[in-house]
RNA sequence: GCCCGGGUGGCGAAAUCGGUAGACGCAAGGGACUUAAAAUCCCUCGGGGGCAACCCCAUGCCGGUUCGAGUCCGGCCCCGGGCACCA
């Protein structure tokens, strides 16, 4: 912060304040007459259009954009967007060009199921919501540009999202495939793994997803997973949301080996083990009921039983086999692999506890070692060698798996070695033999982003009828417009609505100009929302999906503010996305969030969450009908720490609402003493360059609770004062802090303290150190720990001085009872702690 | 079960480089103004004791380190969130 004198006007910018006040004030505050006033004026004025001034650092500030849903806007919404606006206006004020505007993120099952539910179209109901979020954003004062407003529905939007996946595929990154997938019946549609929530789908928490098999469209996020991994390292993001993308990524390194399949010539089981070290203690495999292996080995005696534990497991939901302590079950093949390093022949089972998905659906059983195979052996009575001994010589526990690392035992070539030098010793003799190699295995899988479902963007790719095959369609030839369809309803056959339209599906192969047909499936939401951030920069653009000089200068995103709930669905997706367009050397980072901060929850008054159904909801427009926007944005400021949750008072807006009265009778009257310059004592012109240095710093720390205490508290001192006393330093930068958090009554009470222009245009004050320094200070004495006497001391005051002072301190003195001091700690400007 | 957060007055919360616990506000009580009410303003407001000066107790519980712990360490309890056989 720069030294500015404290009397001088407070910057070079705006009119010279002219004694006259222009404007005169109401004896009440009245919200009514102020807010929509200023609304409208500052919108006349194009107040919050987005600048490029030259010689301004730049500040993009993004909440999630949101889906425009019927039931509007709640208050917990606006804990989202209003700590945002105050960034952004306190931004602008302080000196950036600032980017701050807002879309609607409506394609997707939401809006659908929503206007299916209405017996309406989403073409119609998208607008509307939209048009209401825009007018409640408004109502609260909030500083949109609302010439880049973004709607990923629309076909100038869309078109790039389109053109994105072509991208994708173009690289390698989008290819179709046929899978067993999660179907969530009260979507009707697909889910990617992301989307299954407890076995449940993350819409219908009450919905157990099942599987269906079906050719999809998938995105190799996979690719891209170190990469997601290593980056979390550069971000400043919260921590527990770095812990759920590294755990989603879930890098685990080890090997994968073959063994070869007894009396199957040329048939092996492959595996994937992060202990290779314990392979000698290997005795038995397991596959997953699915794999493909299984039909192929069975033998003839176990083909009944084996059969029956497939179909039963493929029956279980998800949500049944994840149920807890389940006792671990399998059935036995009749086939046997050779266990290459012990050159024994163990029996191959089946068990769901060994997933497909994972690594390659096989495991190496190692009981000894493991605890899920320990459990299992047990259950079956299989062997269960020990080939791990801990390092400090003790015997291992006999009743459960010894799984920590150790010393190789029982281990041919590998006995003695540590474990971690064993893995090595593994991996290089697997490489030496062709049966294996070190690797890295991924939790994440493939992000499936086919939907079969109408309110989302075509998937822009052709089947050819003759002999080319997939086709993408031509960049000239999108957007892929979604045909208006009066009967949108999924089928629940698997097969999206759009397959209905026959005018849609029939077209020509752009190479060949043979018959063909368009794919039919939509695109996953969540498309949409992978490079939004981007548009924004320049949202009109018509020839490129974003110009890159525009982008160069914008992004990356300075601030982005979001739920929780997106911790790995759309965060990772927007950073894949990134990455690849920064691969494809579109753009200059790689990262799209360096910043990210969560809001915490607003619970509504009973603790719930506010939802129509339970009636508890609380929407902005009544709260700003009975208190004003600048009340009900203070309070959500105020109400608590704005990253935790809190549960909705609306008490609390009635005293932000108190308070703005007060603000309003202080400035009032030092308007009606004609705004004097004022003759403030050293004390007031100390609290109010405090004041800002404080305000300044809990803005910036995102800490407005604090800000708007900080300045209550202020009110409590200036209010006191004549207005002379004040002083127009005072009054003014007091209102100037206060005017991103309450536009509307600043502005007011800015032109009635003689401005011809708007408050929000003006320069953030400044403070001046020198003199927020203070002289004396509260010097803490404590006898044995416990506090017992202060003294006001000059700062800098030596130890001696400030010592003999306590030791004449009679309550001191009592406390000690004739004792010596046997030690004196001093912390200077602080505190002294005698110990007695 | 494992991994993250978090437990401070009647309530929302401040204070975390170890140094005055409860700033700021809400609610409550008392008072002023008013014919009255609303609004506004003033006072009190963690618990206990004392006329007072002051004293004792108190930041989920138990222990520890320290001159000094809401803050650090160990063990537990409760609440919220995430993951849930990941080989």
């Amino acid at each position: 912060m720069e030294r500015s004198p404290s009397h001088a006007k407070l910057d070079g910018r705006g009119e010279e304040p002219t004694a006259q006040a222009t404007y005169e004030m109401d004896e009440r505050y009245d919200p009514k007459t102020i807010e929509p006033k200023w609304q409208q004026d500052w919108e006349r004025t194009n107040l919050y259009l987005t600048r490029e001034e030259p010689g301004r650092p730049k500040f993009y500030v993004l909440e999630m954009f949101p889906y425009p849903s019927g039931a509007g806007l709640s208050v917990g919404h606006l804990h989202n967007y209003v700590p945002c606006d105050v960034v952004g206006r306190y931004k602008r004020m302080a000196g950036f060009n600032v980017l701050h505007a807002m879309g609607w993120d409506a394609f997707g099952l939401p809006a659908e199921n929503e206007a299916l539910l209405k017996q309406s179209h989403p073409t119609e109901t998208v607008p509307r919501y939209a048009a209401n979020f825009k007018h409640q954003l408004k109502i609260s004062g909030c500083a949109y540009d609302w010439t880049r407003e973004i709607n990923s529905s629309s076909p100038e939007y869309y078109k790039w999202t389109q053109w994105f996946f072509l991208m994708l595929y173009k690289r390698g990154l989008a290819y179709r495939a046929l899978g067993s997938q999660w179907w969530c019946d009260q979507c009707r549609t697909i889910l990617a793994n992301e989307q299954v929530v407890n076995g449940c789908c993350w819409r219908h928490t009450n919905t157990p997803v099942s599987k269906k098999d079906l050719e999809q469209w998938y995105i190799r996020i996979t690719a891209y997973a170190d990469r997601l991994l290593e980056d979390l390292d550069s971000i400043d993001w919260p921590e527990p949301i770095k812990l759920m993308q590294r755990n989603w990524i879930g890098r685990s390194e080890g090997a994968e080996l073959a063994f070869p399949v007894t009396g199957h010539p040329g048939k092996e089981v492959r595996f994937f083990t992060t202990r290779p070290d314990t392979v000698f203690g290997v005795s038995f495999m397991v596959l997953a009921p699915e794999h493909p292996l299984v039909a192929e080995i069975t033998t003839a005696e176990n083909r009944a039983a084996v059969e029956r534990y497939v179909s039963e497991a493929r029956r279980q939901s998800e949500i049944e086999r994840m149920s807890t302590v389940k006792e671990k079950t399998g059935v036995f093949t009749g086939a046997y692999a050779r266990n290459l390093f012990t050159n024994k022949d163990i029996p191959i089972w089946i068990a769901d506890y060994v997933l497909m998905g994972y690594g390659t659906g096989a495991i190496m059983a190692a009981p000894g070692q493991d605890q899920r195979d320990y459990e299992f052996a047990r259950q079956y009575g299989l062997e269960i060698p020990r080939v791990t001994a801990p390092q400090d010589g003790s015997t291992p526990p006999d009743e459960r798996a010894f799984t920590e690392l150790g010393v190789a035992i029982n281990s041919g070539f590998l006995n003695g070695m540590k474990t971690a030098d064993a893995i090595k010793a593994v991996c290089r003799y697997a490489e030496d033999k062709k049966i294996g190699k070190p690797t890295i295995s991924y939790r994440i899988r493939d992000w499936l982003i086919s939907r079969q479902r109408y309110w989302g963007s075509p998937i822009p790719m052709i089947y050819c009828k003759g002999a080319c095959g997939i086709v993408p369609v031509p960049d000239e030839q999108l957007p892929v417009r979604l045909p208006t369809m009066k009967e949108y309803q999924p089928s629940g056959t698997g097969r999206s609505p759009l397959a209905n339209v026959p005018e849609f599906v029939n077209t020509t192969c752009p190479k060949c100009g043979g018959p063909a047909e368009r794919e039919t499936d939509t695109l996953d939401g969540f498309a949409c929302s992978s490079w939004y951030f981007l548009r924004f920069a320049s949202p009109h653009e018509d020839k490129v999906p974003f110009d890159r000089k525009a982008v160069d200068y914008w992004l990356p995103v300075d601030l982005y503010v979001g739920g929780a709930e997106h911790a790995v669905m759309h965060l990772l997706y927007a950073r894949m996305w990134t990455k690849v367009m920064y691969d494809a050397g579109m753009i200059g980072f790689k990262e799209p969030f360096p910043v990210l901060r969560n809001q915490g929850m607003v619970w509504a008054a009973d603790g719930q969450k506010m939802s129509k159904s339970k009636g508890n909801v609380v929407t902005p427009d009544a709260m700003i009908e009975k208190y004003g926007a600048d009340a009900l944005r203070l309070w959500e400021l105020f109400m608590g720490p704005f990253d935790e949750p809190t549960n909705w008072n609306e008490d609390g807006v009635a005293g932000t609402e108190r308070y703005l009265g007060r603000v309003w009778t202080m400035v009032r009257r030092y308007v009606g003493a004609g705004a004097p310059e004022g003759n403030p004592n050293a004390e007031t012109l100390k609290r109010a360059h405090k004041t800002i240095r404080t305000v300044t710093d809990h803005i910036e720390r995102l800490r407005f609770n604090t800000a708007v205490a900080t300045m209550m508290d202020q009110l409590n001192y200036l209010a006191r004062l004549k207005p002379e006393e004040a002083g127009r330093f005072a009054i003014e930068s007091y209102v100037l802090m206060l005017a991103p958090m309450a536009p509307h009554a600043c502005e007011e009470m800015w032109r009635a303290l003689g401005h011809g222009t708007s408050i929000h245009l003006e320069p953030w004050p400044r403070f001046d150190p020198e003199l927020t320094r203070e002289e004396t200070v509260t010097v803490v004495v404590q006898v044995n720990g416990k506090v017992r006497d202060r003294l006001e001391i000059a700062v800098g005051t030596a130890e001696d001085e400030v010592r003999a002072m306590a030791l004449a301190s009679e309550n001191v003195k009592k406390h000690l009872g004739g004792k010596e001091p046997r030690k004196v700690i001093y912390v200077p400007d602080k505190l002294l702690s005698i110990v007695a």
